[in-house]
Order: C-alpha cells, then structure tokens, then sequence
RNA sequence: GACCCCUUCGUCUAGCGGUUAGGACAACGCCCUUUCACGGCGUAAACACGGGUUCGAGUCCCGUAGGGGUCACCA
C-alpha cells in the first residue's frame, strides 16, 4: 500500500478556526494511525484576503495544538506558473475553453436559470463558439468543460456514496480574467503534485468534491480519496460564527484553556471510541479511524471543553501549569516579588487547581499570595462587617502566642477558641478568609495562613480589625 | 428555489434486528465540609413523525417534517 499523506490547506483570512483546527487534527491523527504525512499548504491565492499576519496565526495555532506539519509548507501563491501550464494543458485537450461571457450576459443566465429553478448559474454559452473580433474586446476566462451527461460518483469515506447528475455541472472557471488561476483547480493540481492521498476537510467543500473529481479524471490523474467530515455548529444549531462565538483557537489559549484539552474536546466532537472521553495523544493516534466519524454537525459547548480541561489541568504536572500562570505573574508583579513568594504558590497550587476549570482563574485566585495589600469586595466585606469583631481580636491574641507556627497547630487553635466560646468554626474561619484573600472561597485557610506566615497573617487580619 | 447531507436525553455520544436504550457534560438532590471546589451516592432526561419489511425495528426500506451545507472571476 501506497504512503498516507494528508494535508491542512487553509485560507489565511483570520486567525485559526477552531473547525479548521479540528480538521488539522483529524488529518494529522490519520496520517500518524498510517505512519504517513502531514502536510500544511496555504492557499493565498486570493492576495486581497490573504495577510502574513493570518498565515502566522496558523502557524501559531498548529504550533500550539502541537500538531506538526512536514518542513516544507506549501504556498500557492508559489505555484501560479505550474497551474497555469496545467490549465494550457487542459485547453489543449479540449477540456477546457475560453469564455468572452459580459458581465451583464452572465447576470442574465444566473437570473434565467434560478427561475428555472437549475443549480447551474452558468449555461455553457461559449463552450463550442469561436470567438469573433468583438467578442474579444472582452478579456476572457478559462473554464473547465464539464460532463454533461451521465452521473458524477464520490465514494466518500465519511458521507458514503454521493451521486450527482452531470447535467447540474457548472464550468467552472479556472482562470481570470486578470490571468490568476482559481482554488478549484489549483487545488487538484497541489493534491496531485504533493501526492496527496487522502481529503479529509469540513463538508462545505462536498460539492467541490464532485467538481474536482471531474478535473482529476480529464488530466488523467488518480482521484485520491475523500472524507468530508460535518461541520461544527453553535449552541443554537447554525454555523459558528465570529458574532455570538469564540470561533479562534487563540481565544480559547487566551482564555485558559490547555492544548492537550483543547485537542482531546475536538477530537470527540464528531468523532467517538465507545465510551471513550478522555484520550491522550497516543491513545487518539493509535485508535483513530475515518470509519467512526459521524456524519451530523456537533454543536460546540463551552461547558465540557471546560470540564475536559479541569481533569487535563489536575493531570499535567504542576511545573507546567506553574510556568503558565508565572507568565500572568510576570507580568502583573515584578520579578522580585514573584522569586519571594513563588514556594507559597507551589504549596498551595493543587488546592487552587481543583477548584478551577481554566488557567486564567487559577492566575486571578493567586492573587492574594502575591498581593501586598488585600482589598475587600462586597462579599468580604459583609463577613467581616457580620462577623464579631471582639471574638476576632481575641482570637489574634490567641494566634500571636502559637509558637511552632503549623498547619495543625493553626487549626487546632481556631478549633479550641471557637468551642471555649461557644461559636462555630465557620464564624471563625470565614473572617479570616475574608481579610486574608480579600475573597469569600479559597483553599484550606490554615493551610494558606500557614503559609503566609505568622507575622503576615496577622498583619493581613489586623487590617481590618484593630 | 434547486442539488447534496443529516436527525438517540438540553449538549457530546454508545448502539451496527431481540438492550430495563448505556456513558459523559450540564441541571437538580443528598453525603463529605470552615467557604468554594474535589470526591462519593442518587434523581430527572432521548430513539422527529408516518408507513412498510420482519416473529421482532433506535437499528433495514420508503415517505413527511425539521435542521444544515452548496449554488462567486472566495477559498
């Protein structure tokens, strides 16, 4: 059996798709399961649209999702000349002809054949014509001579059998006016020039499926094999979109989210394994089949991306996710400040881990280690405001003579003050949180005034009591 | 409108002719508990509809309805 290559062909319009990097996912977990490649091809053969801004941000995204491509990235851009030569061969062949169609004829037959109620827009008016003197006022475009009769037929890995009628075949154009090839066929061109053997892209691209067949056969070229899988949805059912949705991959890094989740979400949407929901890299590799790709679009849903990520952060070790949050750190407080009081965020991050779901929450419930002065909220500040002041200032007396300062110890003091009198651990323990975190939820409490330390403890209750 | 694709709990899905229709997220409740979480236990929740085929249909076939995609000198 011939070599597994898949490849990831983006536009670059904007930042990575979050559909597009599942697509990336599937053909880079497909070439793996094959031992096969991954190849990247940028199609920025529309220039307008496409920025090297747009092209770093998919490179950007792959590299994050670290989802590794070949070295060599194709550019089409790069390949205008070898499209070109392949359309003069098609010419050539009689598959492919000029057209000198005004803009205003065009229109007309669009018009005249959505009445009719025809897929096609186009009607084949200079298919067998001879261009006369005036006719080449006109600056023409190449299109390809699509079948007319009989039946187009894609055997599709994932859609199954998908027959069209050739008589709904438009010809297409593969060159402007302006001299430019079109996607339709430089697409074919760079899948057969890069030997590509296997398709798998998002299922809008079905019908040119059908169209590029036909382009691959009229070259005489293997049709190579194709899998378009359903598209992602939003959680009302349409498309994702930019308006009501956090469509880039680089959103959801900003917003906290871990890569290996970020992977192991997309790969089950649309995809499953049994029951199978968390899957590491290797598993994802090893078990990976075009087969079990359903066939209807999956909404997204925030929520269990958060989940997946909440069990990925409490089973990466902790120095990773500590370097993550040191670069939020870094930012927000001097070096010196972080060196000082990193070993208090090391000993209490697990406990703050546990409790959140992203990177960006477990950063902003640091805070309070770091901060030197602790401001209250409207939350704190009603414990504090409700809570017994006088209870309170004798419990620091009671603080200040601990002398093996210690979680225990701590707690057992806070324990024996609230039983000699007569109140509750949470009337203790909810004033100390308040003025020590400046927030109503926070780990252990004396797991954190242990290690605060005595004397800054203190500092941080008296504050707001004395 | 035409063509193509799709349809199991709110969501992601298991199921490939015989199941009390299973799991996960979310929701709700209880337990644990200094708070919030974690964890544990539990509750509620689905085969779009209508015809066939069959001893038997979520599973096969045909309609209907609903949803989605495509109909560019964009990719």
């Amino acid at each position: 059996m011939s070599e597994v290559r898949t490849r990831f062909a983006p536009s670059p319009t904007g930042t990575l798709h979050i559909g597009g990097a599942r697509t990336a996912l599937f053909n880079w977990l497909y070439a793996m399961n094959k031992n096969g490649k991954f190849y990247l091809r940028i199609e920025d053969t529309d220039k307008l649209r496409s920025t090297t801004e747009a092209i770093n941000a998919i490179f950007d995204g792959l590299k994050w999702l670290e989802l590794n491509w070949e070295k060599q990235v194709i550019f089409q851009s790069q390949n205008i000349n070898r499209y070109k030569q392949i359309i003069d061969y098609l010419l050539e062949i009689n598959c492919a002809y000029y057209c000198y169609a005004s803009e205003i004829e065009l229109q007309r037959m669009k018009k005249e054949s959505r009445e009719k109620g025809l897929i096609k827009s186009y009607n084949g008016l200079w298919r067998d014509r001879i261009p006369k003197a005036e006719d080449k006022k006109i600056k023409p475009v190449v299109r390809f001579k699509s079948p007319q009769v009989g039946q187009t037929i894609l055997n599709d890995l994932v859609q199954g059998k998908v027959v069209v009628n050739n008589n709904q075949l438009d010809d297409m154009i593969l060159l402007r006016s302006d001299g430019t090839p079109t996607y339709t066929l430089s697409v074919v061109v760079d899948d057969y020039d890069m030997n590509i053997s296997h398709i798998i892209r998002g299922d809008d691209h079905l019908n040119n499926a059908i169209r590029q067949i036909n382009i691959f056969r009229s070259l005489g070229w293997k049709v190579p094999n194709f899998a378009h899988i359903p598209l992602i949805h939003d959680s009302d059912g349409k498309k994702l979109s930019k308006r009501n949705n956090a469509v880039g991959v680089d959103e959801y890094k900003n917003m906290g989210i871990l890569p290996q989740a970020m992977k192991n979400y997309l790969l089950r949407l649309g995809w499953s394994n049994g029951d199978d929901e968390i899957i590491s890299e290797n598993d994802a590799i090893n078990i990976f089949s075009i087969e079990n790709i359903r066939k209807a679009p999956s909404r997204f849903d925030l929520k269990k991306l958060k989940n997946i990520n909440s069990y990925y952060l409490k089973n990466t070790p902790q120095d990773k996710i500590l370097s993550c949050i040191y670069n939020l750190l870094e930012k927000k407080y001097g070096e010196k400040i972080i060196k000082d009081n990193l070993f208090k965020l090391e000993y209490l991050l697990s406990d703050i881990i546990e409790r959140h779901d992203n990177i960006n929450d477990i950063f902003y419930n640091s805070k309070f280690i770091f901060n030197k002065i602790i401001n209250l909220n409207n939350d704190t500040i009603k414990i504090i405001k409700n809570s017994n002041k006088k209870n309170i200032i004798n419990y620091i007396i009671q603080l200040k003579e601990i002398n093996d300062w210690n979680v225990n110890n701590i707690e057992n003091s806070a324990k024996s003050f609230a039983k000699n009198n007569s109140l509750s651990l949470k009337d203790i323990a909810m004033p100390l949180r308040a003025c020590i975190t400046g927030s109503k939820n926070s780990p252990n409490i004396f797991k954190i005034m242990f290690i605060l330390g005595q004397k800054d403890t203190i500092k941080r209750i008296e504050k707001y009591y004395l």
